[in-house]
RNA sequence: GGCCUCAUGGUCAAGCGGUUAAGACGUCGCCCUCUCACGGCGAAAUCAGGGGUUCGAGUCCCCUUGGGGCUACCA
């Protein structure tokens, strides 16, 4: 049987990345098998829809390349894909499964409700309009009575299924009340909606967050008064922002997007967030989607929660820099470069080879590089450096010697720079690191700059460096 | 409160009765080096606690502790 595995995320704000974590396995696992992966909207909650965030939700699985078969823009044959747009469904199902006794109607008000609280302050039902006859139901239906329509949970005996990350779970039904499974507008809860629906889709694996471990022997009370096959369910451990709280847009932030406006590499969010729960038999880390779907095993995903960790994410974005093509990190980094000092003024691919390695997101790139454009006035105690072998009064020595060196340079470029300069120190007898330190701190005035003197002065262009030098040999008097 | 569930370094984690308890990030040190970075090498750092079972327990069982979840006309 062809496999078939969906993602139903809710569209009440981003996507955030425990919920992408939970497409991407659906989708691994789906792909891996030579199965589909369906996207489906459940907006039965009207009250909390964000406008908009539909939208979010296509985007971000097209932009992270974790794109679904069949879903509402995209078509398929099991549609509607929005369950909202369902809604005649679940009546006419929820109707058929009071006929199996699996179900029934409540006509009890908020009040009644209200008073069954227990000492604890937890209300349960009390299958009240279990005992309503046919008759009084038809009367009250048809006396506009507003209504819900509950499960129907056997008070003894307990329900078990196997999930293929957790094991055997039970639950005794004495611990599951009478949910409602549909609202008195007409809805469907989550409850009931991911019942029909994954039937109805011809889902065959359920993969979801650990949420829904202990309320699953409720769902596979329907599947089994409706005499469907349940689905292999395979539930996900949660992705924390710290040891006691979930990752959420709540807490801050973890969107997909917003890792993305960040400058983090595409290809990293989605290699690390598959590392988070999951772990490869293999040792590599470094994988794209495609060997993901490879190696994508379940007896990889792991049981307990796992922080997420930015630092890790930022090395992995690193990681997929460096091994970048120049082409392709001119590419994707150009919307952080312009926003440095340096930007415009300089030979942009030397200006990048300078920071490729220097940078693990691409937000990063203004600091590493606007210090070309911050040359003032700096302490002098830059140019005392023992390790380098460099003083104030060595500085104050060569730095006319390097001017005429440097101009004397026809074929300015940081080869041929490196070559003058190394040449000086050894006409001099001065180590080498001292003239270049000397140099580098001249016409930068920093301690530490991306790329060495020559690289900069490259860069810079002869005259803006023969002028920071000039400079600088003023100011060390 | 009741029920479900989880527990290896700071973090991600391998391990599935016998290992010097992998590997990665981070940290620290050394090397390389034109500062920073890259790269290379190395180090420190973990089985939550207590009982069992067993010749032998991170691995199996129980309890405790701690974390997470469910207990909504939210998903």
């Amino acid at each position: 049987m062809k496999v078939r595995t969906r993602f139903a995320p809710s569209p009440t704000g981003y996507l955030h990345i425990g919920g992408l974590r939970t497409a991407l396995y659906g989708y691994l696992f789906a792909k891996q098998r030579g199965g589909d992966f369906i996207l489906r909207i459940e907006d039965t909650d009207t009250t909390r829809y964000v406008d908009g965030s539909v939208q979010i939700i296509y985007d971000t699985m097209r932009d992270s390349g974790v794109m679904y078969d069949e879903g509402p823009d995209v078509g398929g044959d099991y549609g509607p894909y929005v369950q909202s747009e369902r809604k005649d469904l679940y009546k006419e199902y929820a109707e058929k499964l009071v006929e199996l006794g699996g179900a029934y109607y409540c006509f009890c008000d908020s009040e009644r409700i209200a008073s069954l609280k227990d000492e604890n302050g937890n209300v349960r039902y009390d299958k009240h309009c279990l005992n309503l006859s046919k008759e009084e139901i038809k009367a009250k239906i048809d006396a506009g009575e507003p209504y819900v329509i509950r499960q129907n949970v056997p008070l003894e005996g307990s329900g078990s299924y196997h999930d293929l990350v957790y094991g055997d779970i039970t639950v005794d039904y004495k611990d599951i009340e009478d949910g409602i499974l549909l609202k008195s507008d007409g809805m469907p809860t989550y409850n009931f909606a991911n019942v029909i629906d994954d039937h109805l889709m011809g889902i065959t694996h359920v993969i979801r967050g650990i949420e829904y471990l202990s309320s699953t022997p409720k769902y596979n009370l329907m599947y089994d008064a409706f005499g469907w096959e349940r689905p292999v369910y395979i539930h996900l451990p949660p992705i924390m922002k710290d040891a006691q709280h979930k990752l959420s847009k709540r807490n801050g932030d973890a969107s997909y997007a917003d890792f993305v406006e960040k400058g983090y590499v595409k290809q990293s969010i989605i290699n690390y967030i598959a590392l988070l729960g999951w772990s490869p038999k293999s040792n590599t880390e470094k994988m794209s989607l495609q060997e993901l779907t490879d190696n994508f095993s379940l007896e990889g995903i792991s049981k307990s929660p796992s922080i997420f960790d930015d630092v890790k994410l930022r090395w992995l974005s690193g990681e997929y820099i460096k091994e970048m093509s120049m082409e392709e990190f001119k590419a994707n980094c150009y919307p952080f470069l312009k926003d440095s000092k340096a930007y415009g003024k300089y030979d942009e691919d030397k200006l990048l080879s300078l920071v490729k390695t220097r940078v693990q997101i691409y937000s990063e790139i203004p600091s590493k590089i606007d210090f070309l454009e911050e040359f003032t006035a700096y302490d002098l105690n830059l140019y005392e450096n023992s390790k380098q072998k460099s003083s104030i009064a060595v500085a104050k020595d060569v730095l006319p010697k390097i001017k005429e060196v440097l101009s004397n340079v026809t074929d300015w470029q940081n080869s041929t720079l490196f070559t003058a300069l190394v040449d000086l120190s050894t006409k001099l007898e001065i180590k080498k690191q001292a003239i270049l330190w000397i140099t580098r701190i001249a016409i930068t005035g920093k301690e530490a700059t991306a790329g060495g003197a020559t690289e900069v002065a490259d860069i810079l262009g002869k005259d803006k460096t023969l002028e920071r030098i000039d400079y600088s040999i003023n100011l060390l008097g």
